[in-house]
DNA sequence: GTACCATACTTTGCGCTACAAACTAGTTTG
DNA sequence: CAAACTAGTTTGTAGCGCAAAGTATGGTAC
């Protein structure tokens, strides 16, 4: 009945929130703009099968927060990956969301 | 092949990381331990649907981590929701294990 | 030189989840 | 008594997350 129920309902970008991938972005958005990490770090890292790993990766690639680079050294495949801009900002966004929900009040 | 090379691998309690549920929760902990909220209460702040809302406050209960008691207020039906001593429990760890999830450091 | 294991991934199949629509049950209003 | 409202629950389905299986190439044993 108030005109000020819902103040802006706080959403959190599902692409994000996921437990693995927001793992992932934490991992990615802590080195710097120019630098990237291996497929099979991350993987070691976070303790994933690689078709999970895969999976994530592509989600967040669609998503352009972040991208892949393969190369080929010693002539075995090498994937890098690194958050973009729009990853980063996005990611900035959700930890914002984020502190926003979890400090949520009864009367605001 | 270092001995240490996951430190204890962060896990995030799955039926409170889920978003909605995330905000449920965090609904009931801001309220003191005796007090409760109401179904509708809930619904209409989160904006969700009544299916919505019972599915997850089902999962919730299923985990200890709220109750729920059931009264008739005018002859109509009233839920009334509260958070458990484990539920709170919970909801503590879970947001220790958050933070350190978040502040993930390259070399640690 | 070919059988076998390792690396570095990708594709596939399945079980579970989250959501809204549809439904139940009682109440008020005309 | 029929239509509309309140306060929820049940049901059906699309989509997601996961691991197992598959692909491709290289190294090693015999």
């Amino acid at each position: 009945m108030s005109t000020e129920d819902t103040e802006d309902a706080i959403v959190l970008d599902e692409t994000i929130h996921q437990s693995t991938r927001l793992r992932i972005m934490t991992m990615l958005v802590s080195v710097p703009e120019s630098d990237r990490l291996a497929y099979g770090f991350i993987q070691q890292t976070l303790g994933l099968t690689g078709g999970n790993l895969t999976t994530h990766l592509r989600r967040l690639e669609e998503a352009d927060y972040l991208s892949m680079t393969k190369e080929f050294i010693d002539a075995r495949p090498r994937t890098w990956v690194s958050a973009t801009p729009e990853g980063r900002r996005a990611f900035a966004d959700y930890l914002d969301n984020l502190q926003r929900a979890l400090n949520w009040q009864p009367a605001g």
